[in-house]
DNA sequence: CGGCCTTCCGAACGATCGTTAGCGTACCCA
DNA sequence: TGGGTACGCTAACGATCGTTCGGAAGGCCG
């Protein structure tokens, strides 16, 4: 039901997502479906609105991916997954994910404060695997949880800039799951 | 000299870097100088120069601080004095360093092929070392040095979200490259 | 003194912005 | 058959946008 509603949304956050949200008009948005650009208030209150249904959607995908990772794995191989499930979600829906991670600071009033503990709470989600991961043993004990979750969140959150939609995104993140677990360093490494 | 040409200049990128390009009127940054908008005018041509001028301060400050990294020095040694630099120069100047990740796709016409240029060759800087340290043995032999190089300029790209000036930017980067060098790997790691 | 340079003013320009209003048409379901 | 629903039109609104213009202070240098 309601297609053109749908299509208008995806439309929205492809634009916002090439040419920011206060580089894309509501005059855009209705040339590019064709039609006038009073009537796309037949399906929207505000642009707003499109701003608000991107980033929603984006939360969700990036919410569930995590939530398809068994508990009951160990915490090095969660990282992974986690890793795995990020890197998918972004390169499927890279317009969806660029919003979701460069645009949500248009929006406004409630929503901005909403989203940002929103935001906060799936970083949480990844600080939480390294601490467990240090706690039990099953990462180095002396790891330094926070700097590791920030480098992987850094690299999760960059990833819209660079991930095409066709990459192998598993391949990609297993790549980065294996520098940092084992590290860099050669044998002749200078201190 | 041209004091105030400086003064807009810095406040510019201060409100891109806040609210963005096409969110900061020409009118913001008269009212932030206590001026009528079209005296900005007698300082710049045009909205545009504004922006060109933030990115290549932006640009400058980023080379220059990998310029002053001894070459003579072995590949991780300058991977770590990169990432140094390169933190350093966002804590230092975060204004700048924000509009030049973040709102150089603003730029127009020729200036955005120029800078987009420019940033390649910022970023190849990074994977050359890597790419050095693999050659020489400094890195593991085996070593992904694309993906590596990935990892490192993503948390650089990432920083200007969550690093504020007063951080000891020297702690943190060494912090990232200690990670990045010996890995994270527990006693117990599942492979 | 005279002229330039910097800086700012006030007013206006055409364009574009997000949004509203009233009115039409086609279709689906009761 | 009739009423709602989805979708679109044209026209206009007040506001704001980046930019231009002519004029006028004040300071510096010849």
């Amino acid at each position: 039901m309601a297609t053109r509603r749908t299509e208008l949304t995806r439309l929205a956050a492809r634009l916002f997502a090439e040419r920011g949200y206060h580089g894309t008009s509501i005059g855009d948005l209705a040339k590019a479906l064709g039609v006038q650009k009073g009537s796309l208030y037949a399906h929207i209150d505000s642009k707003q609105d499109l701003l608000h249904e991107a980033m929603s959607e984006g939360a969700r995908a990036f919410h569930e991916a995590l939530d398809a990772i068994p508990e009951d794995l160990p915490a090095p191989e969660r990282i992974r997954l986690a890793l795995r499930a990020h890197l998918r979600v972004v390169a499927e829906q890279l317009d969806v994910a660029t919003v979701f991670v460069r645009e949500w600071r248009y929006l406004e009033g409630e929503r901005a404060e909403d989203f940002l503990a929103e935001r906060r709470r799936y970083e949480e989600r990844f600080r939480a695997m390294f601490r467990e991961g240090r706690e039990n043993g099953t990462l180095r004990t002396d790891l330094d949880d926070q700097a590791a979750a920030l480098l992987v969140l850094s690299a999760a959150n960059w990833a819209y800039t660079w991930l095409h939609a066709d990459a192998d995104t598993d391949e990609l993140a297993d790549r980065f799951y294996a520098l940092l677990i084992d590290g860099i360093r050669g044998y002749s490494t200078p201190v």
